[in-house]
DNA sequence: TCATATCCGACGAAATCACTCGGATATCGA
DNA sequence: TCGATATCCGAGTGATTTCGTCGGATATGA
C-alpha cells in the first residue's frame, strides 16, 4: 500500500525515488569499509520496501554510483568515496534531468525549444530555477549527509534508539 | 487532448498549472493601463484552453494577485504593478507552497517533522534546494518577464515577425 | 545443497493531471 | 429590456504517472 501519500507539494516536489534513494545512498555512505550492505538491511533501516528499493537500485547503479556483488553476503556499496559523489548526480541519477519545463532541461538531450521560443520571455525564470536546484545540489556531496563521527570517544555512531525500530508495522 | 504531454522531468517540474499561469500573468502585465482582459483574448494569444485558465485564475484571484470585473468588456487585470508581484507569490498561488518535501515546505502550516526527524540527517538537502528555488524566485518580479517596450513605434499586439529573437539554450 | 543475495520483467491500484461541460450570475451597449 | 459577453462555480473524465508488489532466474558463500 502506498503509505503516506505525499511527500511533496507543488512545483518542487521530490517524489519517493528520490527520497529513498538518497537514504539508500546515505546508508552506504555510512557502511563505507564494511563490505557491501544488503538491501533488506537498508530496508529495516530506514523503514522502506525493500522490493521497491530493489528497482531504485537500477537506476544507481547503471550511473555508476554503486556497485553490486551478487550472492550471499553481496550486497551493494559505494563505487567512490562520500566526499567525491554530489547531491546532483544522485537525483539526476534517480529522478532524470533537472528540468523544471521542456524549454529549461539540464540534459540537452531532452531540451526541446517550445515552438513559441521566440516570442517567450518566461524561459529565462525556469532557467534560473534549474540554476538555482542545480547549484544547491552541486555544492552538496554526500559526505554532507552522512552523520558526522563525534571525534572523542563519547560515544559510537548510535544515538541509542537502534533497537528495534518501533515504529508502525 | 491532454497536449503535448509532459512538460517537466525529474524532481524540479513545473506543471500546466504553473507555465500556463505564469503566461497568463504576463499577458496582463502587457495589458496594464488598458483596462481589464478577457481570458477569452489572453487564451488566443497564448493558445490556451480557455475554459482551463478559468480555473487557474481562480486561485491567483484569491491569492490577490488579480482582480475582476465580471460582464460584458470585463475580464482581469494586475491587482498591483507588475514590479511589485514576485514571482515566489504567483507560482505558491498557482502551485501550493514550496515544498520539495514535506519536511521542508516555505509554508509552516504544511510542514510536518517525520517521525524519523531525530535520526534524519537528509533534511538539510530539501531545506537548501527549497531555500534556492525561493531565492531565484523572490528574486525575479513580473516585470522582469513583460517584455520591454520598443520605445518608438508602437506597434499593434499582432507578432507579424519577430525572429532574430535570443533563442537562449 | 541451501540460504542468501542481486537481477529482471510484468502487473496493478491509487492518485494526479489536464482538461471539458453545463449552467448560474453580473454587466454593458443598443 | 434584450442579448451578447463575461466571470463564477462545481462536477466529471480519460490518460498518465506514481508507488509499489509478485514471481522467478541467476550468482555466491558456507
Amino acid at each position: 500500500m502506498p503509505r503516506p501519500a505525499y511527500h511533496g507539494t507543488g512545483a518542487i516536489a521530490f517524489s519517493t525515488k528520490g527520497e529513498y534513494g538518497v537514504r539508500l545512498m546515505v546508508q552506504l555512505g555510512r557502511h563505507v569499509g564494511k563490505g557491501p550492505a544488503s538491501l533488506a538491511e537498508i530496508a529495516t533501516e530506514e523503514d522502506l520496501p525493500r522490493a521497491y528499493l530493489e528497482q531504485l537500485v537500477v537506476s544507481l547503479r547503471e550511473a555508476g554510483l554503486v556497485t553490486s556483488t551478487r550472492g550471499a553476503h553481496g550486497g551493494y556499496e559505494l563505487a567512490r568515496s562520500p566526499e567525491t559523489i554530489s547531491m546532483a548526480e544522485v537525483l539526476r541519477a534517480l529522478e532524470g534531468p533537472i528540468a523544471p519545463m521542456m524549454c529549461a532541461s539540464d540534459d540537452p538531450e531532452h531540451l526541446s525549444l517550445c515552438d513559441r521560443s521566440a516570442r517567450c520571455t518566461v524561459n529565462v525564470l525556469w532557467v534560473r530555477v534549474r540554476d538555482a536546484v542545480v547549484g544547491a545540489l552541486d555544492s552538496m556531496t554526500l559526505a554532507d549527509l552522512v552523520p558526522p563521527r563525534i571525534p572523542s570517544s563519547v560515544q559510537p555512531t548510535q544515538p541509542t534508539n537502534l533497537q528495534g525500530a518501533p515504529t508502525d508495522p
